[in-house]
RNA sequence: GCCCAUAUAGCUCAGUCGGUAGAGCACUUCCUUGGUAAGGAAGAGGUCACCGGUUCAAGUCCGGUUGUGGGCUCCA
């Protein structure tokens, strides 16, 4: 048997070695950090690994594998420690996650995280008494019998290949049917702690039975479990729901409604900047910016298609448009969940040649959707929001050079952030709208714009709009966090719907393909991400308080005020803090807004026509003329 | 929409065994006029989310509604 050891080595061992042998053969190093070997391309542990011949691939510590499966085996150290503690529970899945794992189970009383601490003592006697994962080998028949009593894995049992082999881990009194591998023995878990608990529907299906998922984290040693909170802890900080309110940014209000942000002044300023800043850029690009209505008759969303595949997102509602108020001549109108049907409209306005073409409209568009209640989450999942919103209208070969500029726009975006991104391409989902051929068309469009760009993708199928086919892009954070952002569809069903065309050049009529794309995506879900991002501290060009000028006492609020006016002249956005409080108290206050730049003024500066400049992260930055100091800020500004 | 948790002053939170409301910050006024992260004093601020029930008595116990939080499903 040969086992290839992660440094590229190979060591040689006979059929009948043990964990003993293989351990002396690999060295005491490597051998302590080895949790897992690869036989036949498929990860298994080691007690496992020999007894099959054929390589073995030891996996260490180190590995991307070796903490996925420390997670999974201590899923499954939990779930021992569940069944021991409340016998009669019904298993789900428990796989290892992002930073984690989970089981779902169906207990015999409700859990409460109140339990946890139970749970947990129990898996420390697991881990303290070094149980054994032992791993068996079933036939479908034998894992049906051996699983009779578990009425969730006897579903997923029965969807197994019949001619497979069922491995099944068996962790004291606790078996359960998994491919592995997993740790030798339950004492090689140094470092775990259960967080929280939630309900999850059996196989994702909303149809189905409510489980209870317990959710946990696992690391290889206590310090990076201690790491793992303290980022939690710091992701909690950065919280743009805690941060938008301290900041002033929005605060949302129960007589408002659910999902309906209300944007204040600081918040009005940094969304207008965000705003003019891509206005700017984009006028550049050649699209032209039109303003469309927020509600339409509901005629028209019948046309788009909307009215039947996006009705129970809408808001409608009916208009007596007679002079009698007679409720039989009501018209039925909607709230746009989207911009297209106005851009159609627009573009349908006047014939168009293909000279016209590519036309490229943008809008801020604020559109409205009704999201169910219970995914509504601060800026970032509202039912009320603004997207950068375009739509290009543009000849089948113009199709691809229209994706490649709009990647390239995502690229502009996302380097000002410095946010790194990846790309996922959805194609076309169940219920949808029109023929196949153009679907795929469409998403081979997509494909070869990223490839192009030379910009990787992952397939989502089947997650597609109803109308076309998309590239998702998902933005990682500061803190390594990703989220959905920019989209771009390529589409031929609305054009097809709404008719449009255009005059070729040798004076035939022909369709227009249209694109759909937002960069920012929600320009307030933006937002709430850059304020994650950056932990409250906008850039100074985006800040909404770029300047706070403190007098050191009242005498010298005439100069901070001409401070203020001087920078407002460069279009500075400065606020005096003339508050009677202590010089020290105001800047703390300042730093706590992360206000970019604080400029004291005392009778020094007042005299010398100076400021003392404070930099938000540098400190003290000492005197310096105010002449000086202007450019600073008029180079920060649009 | 579903599961669980939760709701006390503008914000963050305390309130024990059921006996009628507390703090810090913020706010107002007064004193203080200061040199790089919070000067002092006084005052005002609450239908303890809402509706109902149990009880001599409910912020506290029970039920419902609504909001919020963590997930699930769904999504920009």
């Amino acid at each position: 048997m040969n086992i290839h050891l992660p440094d590229g080595s190979t060591v040689q061992l006979s059929e009948q070695a043990n964990a003993h042998d293989l351990a002396m053969s690999i060295g005491p190093g490597l051998a302590k950090s080895a949790i897992a070997a690869r036989v036949n391309g498929h990860l298994v542990d080691l007690s496992h690994a020999l007894s099959d011949d054929d390589s073995v691939q030891i996996i260490t510590k180190q590995s991307n594998e070796a903490l996925d499966l420390l997670r999974h085996s201590t899923a499954h150290i939990m779930a021992a420690a569940v069944q021991d503690l409340f016998p009669g529970t019904q298993f789900g899945v428990g796989p290892d996650i992002e930073d984690g794992f989970y089981y779902d189970i169906l207990a015999p009383r409700q859990l409460s995280t109140e339990d946890f601490q139970a749970i947990e003592a129990r898996m420390a006697e697991i881990i303290a008494r070094a149980q054994p994962f032992v791993r068996s080998e079933l036939s479908l028949s034998e894992a049906q019998e051996l699983f009779s009593d578990q009425h969730l894995k006897l579903e997923l049992i029965a969807e197994l290949d019949p001619e497979e082999v069922i491995s099944a881990y068996r962790l004291g009194s606790f078996v359960d049917f998994c491919r592995g591998p997993h740790l030798p023995d339950a004492s090689y878990l140094p470092a775990f702690k259960l967080t929280k608990l939630a309900g999850a529907y059996w196989r994702g299906d909303s149809d189905r039975e409510v489980l209870q998922r317990l959710y946990g984290t696992a690391w290889f040693s206590q310090a990076d479990l201690d790491d793992y909170l303290t980022r939690m802890e710091e992701a909690e900080k950065r919280d743009h729901r805690k941060l938008g309110r301290d900041l002033g940014i929005y605060i949302t209000d129960e007589r408002a409604g659910v999902g309906l942000p209300l944007y204040l002044p600081a918040g009005a300023r940094v969304i207008r900047t965000m705003q003019e800043w891509l206005r700017r850029d984009l006028y550049q690009r050649g699209y032209e910016e039109v303003i469309t209505p927020h509600i339409y008759n509901a005629d028209l969303w019948k046309i788009s298609g909307h009215y039947d595949f996006y009705h129970d997102n809408m808001y409608f509602f009916e208009i007596d448009e007679s002079e009698e108020k007679d409720r039989s001549k009501l018209s039925e109108y909607a709230v746009k969940p989207m911009n297209c049907p106005g851009h159609v409209l627009l573009y349908d306005s006047e014939l168009r040649s293909y000279r016209d073409l590519p036309l490229r409209f943008f809008e801020f568009g604020t559109v409205y959707r009704h999201e169910m209640s219970g995914v509504v989450h601060g800026l970032l999942r509202a039912r009320g929001f603004t997207q950068d919103d375009a739509h290009i209208f543009c000849m089948q070969e113009q199709v691809v050079d229209e994706i490649l500029g709009m990647l390239d726009i995502v690229d502009f975006i996302m380097n000002t952030f410095d946010f790194e991104y990846h790309a996922e391409i959805s194609t076309r989902p169940e219920k949808s709208i029109g023929d196949d051929d153009i679907w795929e068309y469409a998403t081979e469009a997509l494909m070869e714009g990223c490839r192009r760009h030379g910009l990787e993708y992952e397939i989502n199928e089947g997650d597609g709009a109803f109308y076309g086919p998309k590239i998702d892009i998902k933005v990682k954070d500061a803190i390594g966090r990703t989220w959905q952002c920019s989209t771009i569809q390529v589409d031929f069903n609305f054009p097809s719907r709404f008719e449009l065309s255009y005059r070729t050049a040798d004076n035939t009529e022909a369709r227009p393909w249209m694109l759909h794309r937002a960069i920012f995506g929600s320009i307030e879900r933006f937002l709430g991400i850059l304020i994650e991002h950056y932990a409250g501290a906008l850039p100074l060009w985006l800040a909404p308080v770029q300047v706070a000028v403190i007098p050191i006492a009242d005498r010298h609020l005439d100069y901070a005020r001409e401070v203020q006016r001087e920078l407002e002249m460069v279009r500075g956005r400065v606020e005096v803090y003339d508050q009677n409080e202590p010089m020290r108290a105001k800047i703390a206050k300042a730093q706590l807004a992360k206000v970019p730049y604080m400029l004291v003024v005392g009778d020094k500066e007042a005299e010398e026509r100076s400021v003392s400049v404070r930099d938000r992260v540098a400190g003290d930055l000492g005197a310096q003329a105010l002449a000086e100091f202007i450019p600073l800020i008029q180079a920060a500004v649009l």
